[in-house]
DNA sequence: CTTAAGAGGTTGCACGCGCATCTACATAGT
DNA sequence: ACTATGTAGATGCGCGTGCAACCTCTTAAG
């Protein structure tokens, strides 16, 4: 701890929290962006977005409730809602688990994909020209090596 | 547009929108560690946290409720609810703008300081070990000058 | 001076999320 | 078989947030 818990200033590392000031405020904006598109001309939240981009790249197009929450960052109760109202939209359907009597598997219904189909160049669109407009591609290749060092994506990426 | 809205995997530009979902995974992730740690250890959520840290970095540790809410990226009404909280607890309060009667400035207190001063080591100490810990210094860098370029902060970086 | 347009902040409202709790099932341990 | 511990999901509840509407003050136009 190179931190002296002084009164009010203190330097240690000013890079590495200013790496970590900008992704907060990258994160943030595009965020607001996509979900702002997406919600305007697909009426779809990116939370939404996201669930159903990890059905479709799941074998089967399902995944365990618990699984997919861990995918899209949400907590399972938070999950739990999330597919009801996906459900309700007819995007997605619970099916029961074989294995396990207590598991439900969340599952990509054909209107789900087609939706999922019609977002993604939204969202495609969304990230490049937010995110990414401005970087050249070595660059974005060090930050993203660099950084995946950190958190290997458990995501196949389905995109 | 080099997508062309396929069924469910389409390949475009993968680097990119790699480095767009591991931001997101870093952001969520370090945010959720911080966000926990210091509401144990200082019962201060990390949105408190950034408008302590705003003020204190601002001059006469002072700003506009409108200059603050873009700069801890809140909307003007969750501002308003936030201070309103802090204030509560003491940690800030609001003073008349002068030059404009319509206008208030969210006021770091001496308390207000102190919670800061006490959390501020947690707070560098969550940032190091959730997202910086396996980063070497130059790819720091190169991610901070590249992601920097998009998104020219305007915080002073008050830390 | 009067009016119109706009900016700064706050309030009503609804929504999405997490935590704690609960039920149902699973998997030991005895 | 019986009990205990743990896991998968769902529900009650509270909280923080954004949007739209509102009020106040400012600024420009006539």
């Amino acid at each position: 701890m190179t931190v002296t818990a002084g009164e009010s200033k203190q330097v240690v590392g000013s890079e590495e929290l200013a790496l970590w000031h900008v992704v907060r405020r990258a994160q943030a904006r595009v965020t607001r962006a996509l979900e702002a598109e997406l919600l305007v001309e697909h009426d779809l939240a990116l939370a939404s977005y996201d669930v159903l981009a990890q059905l479709s790249g799941a074998p089967e197009r399902r995944l365990r409730m618990n699984d997919l929450a861990e995918r899209v960052m949400l907590s399972r109760s938070g999950l739990t809602r999330l597919v009801d109202r996906l459900q309700r939209e007819g995007l997605v359907e619970r099916a029961a688990c074989a294995d396990d009597a207590r598991g439900l598997f969340a599952v990509l219904t054909d209107d789900g994909a087609v939706r999922l189909a019609e977002a993604t160049p939204t969202y495609m669109r969304g990230v490049r020209a937010q995110f990414l407009g401005v970087l050249d591609e070595r660059e974005l290749r060090r930050c993203a090596s660099a950084l995946t060092k950190l958190f290997p994506d458990p995501d196949p990426d389905p995109d």
